[in-house]
DNA sequence: AATAGTGGATACCTTTTTGTAACTAATATG
DNA sequence: CATATTAGTTACAAAAAGGTATCCACTATT
């Protein structure tokens, strides 16, 4: 029975989550969706984030190769975030997460 | 522009977040998976996570009809959990998810 | 009689996450 | 000259999440 027990570092999952498993992550993710959008467009229709929070989650996708930052020296500035094709193959997997959630919400 | 912006509680995404979006869920589900197991045995495949965290994750999932729990009257206790079936519908999905990430780590 | 075994509950404390508000840079406009 | 504009940054405060240690119930074993 002990090899039943993997370790958490080996989780597949747990990896997983240590990239993407945030509160805001997925759905910053999906906000961006197929389109190269502004940093106030962005927080715009994310409304309950703050910008604080936002800049930082959208650091670190772009350190983790999720999302493609352009920045615009002009002023004021100009910011472009977009999804890179890593983060583009996540938006179906995520699109079924929503599926998933909404085909079991009936109950409510 | 403005019909651009959608608010968030109407955000698929949000909505689902809501439901799993915690560090620990999708690593619980992932790991009870096909099995019934006990208690004490998905407490130590998960290593990291504290008995109570996992009672309460547990609990929540419980109460979102993901997860099925079947205590015995027996002394010491025994507990079963399982994924019901809305709990067996994430579990492709969240493989979908590792595939990604692992497709996408060879950079380190 | 003492101890092990299991799935919790509880009180308490620490860490992590998130939010708020104010401030900045460089240009354009009134 | 004052003000607006944008994408941050910083210092500070608050809230959420997570962890630790201890205790319990009841039976079986030593």
């Amino acid at each position: 029975m002990a090899n039943e027990i993997f370790i958490c570092h080996n989780c597949p999952m747990t990896r997983t989550m240590a990239t993407i498993g945030t509160k805001w992550k997925p759905i910053i993710i999906y906000t961006l969706g197929l389109k190269k959008q502004r940093f106030g467009l962005i927080h715009a229709k994310m409304e309950l984030i703050s910008k604080k929070i936002l800049t930082e989650q959208l650091k670190e996708l772009e350190e983790d190769g999720i999302v493609k930052r352009e920045a615009f020296k002009e002023m004021p500035p100009r910011v472009e975030y977009s999804l890179t094709n890593k983060g583009l193959e996540l938006l179906p997997i995520l699109n079924m997460l929503t599926e998933w959630n909404a085909k079991h919400q009936q109950g409510q």
